[in-house]
DNA sequence: CTATACATGTAAAGGGTTACATGATTAA
DNA sequence: TTAATCATGTAACCCTTTACATGTATAG
């Protein structure tokens, strides 16, 4: 149920329409929790309709017309809750290791080349994330609690991609050129 | 599409009933794809009616009676086709980032104990999984290919931890005391 | 004989993915 | 006026999660 507060906090970022929304996911919200453009405008229609948030005033509404929403009070106090809500942590889930073990069992045909793509996709991504820390983060840092905890944020991104890039590095020297 | 064929290997490194799985599932596969034993028994349906598994010969099958699977030819070729596969990372999804990056918007109440609770549990599953290394692979390490991406899958699950267990320690650094 | 653990399953609800449909706006 | 792009939406399917149902074996 991570949805809803996903979008509740964007669109308190800055309220946003449907649209608006899926390309932050794609970008800065990304690197936590991903939606479709579907996921979010069925999500919308929810929690306008649970009073959390509103379109705003337009003056007819049409489809195919820009509608943008904000949250109300109600979606505010949804969003705290939550907040403070404790949940486990999920195991994770790597198709990639699966497909490392399963190629113990019947043979690695083509592995060292998939592992040798990610390696360049996660990079590529480090690179982007190291990119907005440089833009958004600059050395004269604020003290802000927000600020802080948008920094953190952007680190375990960071920092996760890291994971990756070191972790096939080292799987690719250890398994050696085929 | 991939637990099939974690069901697969699994059952190629030893043939199994349902409920061995999900044990299996909990513990070594778990730290690259979880799975409850309702998807199991519904995944191990699904395979034996498409020709990849059988179950082994019983007496008179009764519902509530232990059931084992073997893989059949048809099931390992399966396997193979899809190790070779190719297939784009997915997206993280880590609700914790979520709840801070909210926190940075309507407070960060409760929110240091809930990173003190992961910290601990990231920690225990990372001793758990040193363990598992030290027992399964001790120093004198053996050279053959299947032993050597095994290891690799477990140090993948390792420093996936670690990377939790250090983020989170510099989380809690960072935003002190309360 | 009763409680407990073992073992297999069904049902329903929710979330995510993919394919498709449709209207509005803008640039060539 | 036509094509491309912006924008919102529907439908179907699959996977995951949660709750529940049922039967077998075993220990006290």
């Amino acid at each position: 149920m991570s949805l809803p507060h996903a979008i509740l906090t964007a669109l308190l970022e800055k309220p946003s329409s449907g649209l608006e929304l899926t390309r932050r996911f794609d970008k800065s919200i990304g690197y936590f929790w991903s939606a479709t453009h579907q996921q979010i405008y069925r999500e919308l229609g929810k929690l306008e309709q649970a009073g959390h948030i509103r379109a705003l005033p337009a003056p007819v509404p049409v489809r195919g017309q820009r509608k943008e929403y904000e949250v109300l009070p109600a979606g505010r106090e949804e969003l705290g809750t939550w907040v403070a809500r404790s949940e486990d942590p999920k195991p994770m889930r790597a198709a990639l290791l699966l497909r490392m073990r399963a190629a113990a069992v019947v043979g690695a045909t083509g592995l060292r080349a998939e592992l040798t793509r990610h390696l360049a996709l996660h990079q590529e991504q480090l690179d982007e994330y190291l990119t907005i820390e440089t833009r958004d983060f600059p050395p004269p840092r604020r003290h802000t609690e927000p600020d802080r905890l948008r920094h953190l944020v952007l680190r375990g991104g960071i920092d996760m991609e890291r994971f990756w890039v070191q972790w096939l590095t080292d799987a690719l020297t250890e398994l050696g050129p085929e």
